[in-house]
DNA sequence: CTTGACCTTCCAGTGACGGGAAGCCCTATA
DNA sequence: TATAGGGCTTCCCGTCACTGGAAGGTCAAG
């Protein structure tokens, strides 16, 4: 299988899978022409990536699953440490794009949008001390 | 004012203050020897940038932002623009991080997380139909 | 035999900096 | 006055996970 067909198969851009192959997460074979050929394990792994990254995993992370997914006597504590540790970046990131959100939902409610200058975003921008609160 | 002194104020790490510069966004003037030499205004803009980018605007936002500071005649519709664009990522961030997040935490659950190598992460992460589903 | 799709490698750029080297400048102290 | 140190300068590379594009080889169809 050439590469095009395992893009459309895995939804994954065949720079992507070059990209996956040039860093050591897939190593498909080569034909006599140089062409990358693919066979059904590969393509496996690809869509295995493809659906880690989806869900938020870095490359190092993938890595580490792959490894852990092709080792068949591996511990499922192992895979569940790292999902966790995931799931706990992700808490993080969700709880810091609510306060944005907050603070920035709240600025945008106090502005009244129209030709005129004031504008209560920029005076909160512009101040030293941390300001939005709504008191 | 030099960079040490500009960077301690405004929080912002001297490298930052000297990108910032390079991309346009302040423009200190130099001293005889080379320096750079802050003004409280600069000092100002610089802390408005910082301000605005830990409430996650792009530069280029920062960018629109500032201009629209520096100019007493804006409308405040143009920043109110500006901040329900960036609100609307912020949202469309949190809807994802949510899915991964649900996605992600089901099936850490459904793992024993023991010394068995059964594990429904990698099973999930193994099949070519969007599995996750608690049906 | 040509066309056009597909494949290859290599290089550069993204966003927003951070690390570190090489070298100049300024001040304080011995 | 010599020197030690800290701060400042520019420059270049590395990050993360790709993406775009150029230049050129390969293959199937007409």
């Amino acid at each position: 299988m050439n590469i095009g067909d395992v893009a459309e198969r895995t939804g994954l851009p065949a720079k992507t899978i070059r990209y996956y192959e040039e860093i050591g997460l897939v190593r498909p074979a080569r034909g006599a022409n140089g062409y990358r050929r693919f066979v059904e394990s590969d393509v496996h792994k690809l869509g295995f990536l493809g659906r880690a990254r989806s869900l938020g995993f870095s490359i190092e992370d993938c890595r580490g699953l792959l490894a852990l997914y092709e080792d068949e006597g591996r511990a499922s504590a192992d895979v569940k440490r790292i999902a966790k540790a995931h799931l706990a970046r992700i808490d993080a990131k969700i709880t810091e794009l609510n306060a944005m959100r907050a603070t920035l939902a709240h600025l945008i409610d106090a502005c009244a949008g129209d030709h005129r200058p004031d504008c209560p975003i920029l005076a909160d921008l512009a101040v030293e001390e941390g300001g939005g609160e709504a008191s």
